[in-house]
DNA sequence: CACGCAAAGTTGGAGTTCCAAATCTCCACC
DNA sequence: GGTGGAGATTTGGAACTCCAACTTTGCGTG
């Protein structure tokens, strides 16, 4: 930490050293703007300019008339993406499991490929479509946004009357899915996501890009957005030599 | 977007708009803050702080001197992460394959397990280790920083001379590997991490938690830490019914 | 003793100003 | 035509200030 760079990362270098050895645990007071221009004899803007930095790393938390606070970090809970692959929702079972309770409810209509769609698909631009968004929750409060594609000659979306899972639903065409593959990768949350599944400052989500092969022919490919604070992804490789 | 909601979250609004809508191409300058005060009417400090959000975000970059522009978003590299489990460095096949020139290095040394450690490889706390700790690179430039921990009783860690992949080096143990379990998650990067491989500002990491298992027993578990702007993480899963 | 209210403290938005360091632009000079 | 330098811009750090909205605390009154 040289003493040439700006006082504010001081500020925050200190700060955020004591969270994360322990010295400050979780739902401990940060000293509030006036003590920190007294403790490290800096300017209020220097003050501010640290504790917004610390928020925005998602160490700490304001709460307005009150003070800011070590956040409260949530345990990591695991999803195992492929041990329940034909289950209506695969991530039903590890919610419950954890003791929360698994809802989710969903809107199917016809939709126009993207281009990124139809690339994913093996179709053409503005192919048509059916076009599934889930909303999953826990306890009521929104946990996972999945957006589900598949072309619209496989009919019949998933329905109240029908609800099937996609491989039970394909095989009905004669479709036999031979392989799933899930590409992960973490970005800034949309503002619309972020106000649906109510992230805190700072928080970055899991994107997970799954798709259903039915030999070389993808025949169904989702969106899946996931908050990166509390959840983690599981996958398990059996290896047989 | 209410008028009554701050009003640096409206210029934010705007410049995200355009950057998400392809009105603003990468390489763009945005309007300086001079600018932005005229164009909005709004204050410095609005003007500041909205380009300072839109930086946290990853979406742009200011260049001292200059301005800020639309960042160039890199491309996200597939890593394949069963593909080559059998291979010393499942990363390099991967890295080649972009027409980038995979190198590596690392350090091996006997460590004592942390209480997070004892607990993944099931041992006492302060149980002997190996701990090596890989630095991968792309043409020269860190992408993945790895630290590998497996108990002391396999003696022998990769060396120079005995580069082996670690199925080869446990099977002279008669320990055979019969499992991988990958657990992702994403967090803010470190500062350490943040330095050795050169992120940008809000850039997350992907951190993969991987568990080697011989039966029920854990015999090897590593961090893997990975830029989450450049990579995604492929797994595959074949489904016979 | 209990209750309610006022005062003090705190966050977060917003404005203004000053400055160092880097960069860019454009013109004058060779 | 090429080069160098001066001046204008721009970012990023820092200081100070004002204010609305909210929370906490503690005191005084019934």
């Amino acid at each position: 930490m040289a003493s040439s760079d700006p006082v504010y990362l001081r500020v925050v270098a200190d700060i955020r050293r004591q969270i994360v050895d322990g010295s400050l645990p979780p739902g401990s007071p940060i000293p509030s703007r006036a003590q920190l221009t007294r403790k490290y004899g800096v300017g209020e803007t220097a003050a501010r300019h640290a504790l917004r930095v610390l928020t925005a790393e998602g160490l700490i938390v304001g709460r307005v008339g009150s003070g800011h606070y070590v956040r409260e970090q949530p345990a990591l809970l695991p999803l195992h993406r492929w041990r329940f692959h034909d289950h209506h929702a695969p991530f039903a079972a590890d919610i419950q499991s954890q003791g929360t309770r698994a809802t989710w409810d969903w809107r199917a209509e016809p939709a126009d490929a993207t281009p990124d769609i139809a690339h994913r698909l093996r179709l053409d631009e503005s192919a048509p479509l059916t076009r599934t968004r889930y909303v999953f929750r826990g306890d009521g409060k929104p946990i996972q946004l999945t957006t589900s594609y598949e072309p619209a000659e496989f009919g019949e979306p998933v329905t109240e009357e029908n609800p099937r899972s996609l491989v039970a639903r394909l095989s009905a065409f004669g479709v036999k899915i031979t392989e799933v593959v899930e590409q992960v990768h973490t970005r800034v949350p949309q503002p619309a996501e972020s106000d649906a599944l109510a992230l805190p400052a700072g928080v970055n989500v899991l994107h997970v890009e799954r798709t259903h092969w039915a030999g070389d022919r993808p025949v169904e490919t989702s969106d899946i957005v996931i908050p990166g604070d509390r959840f983690r992804l599981v996958y398990s490789h059996p290896l047989h030599p």
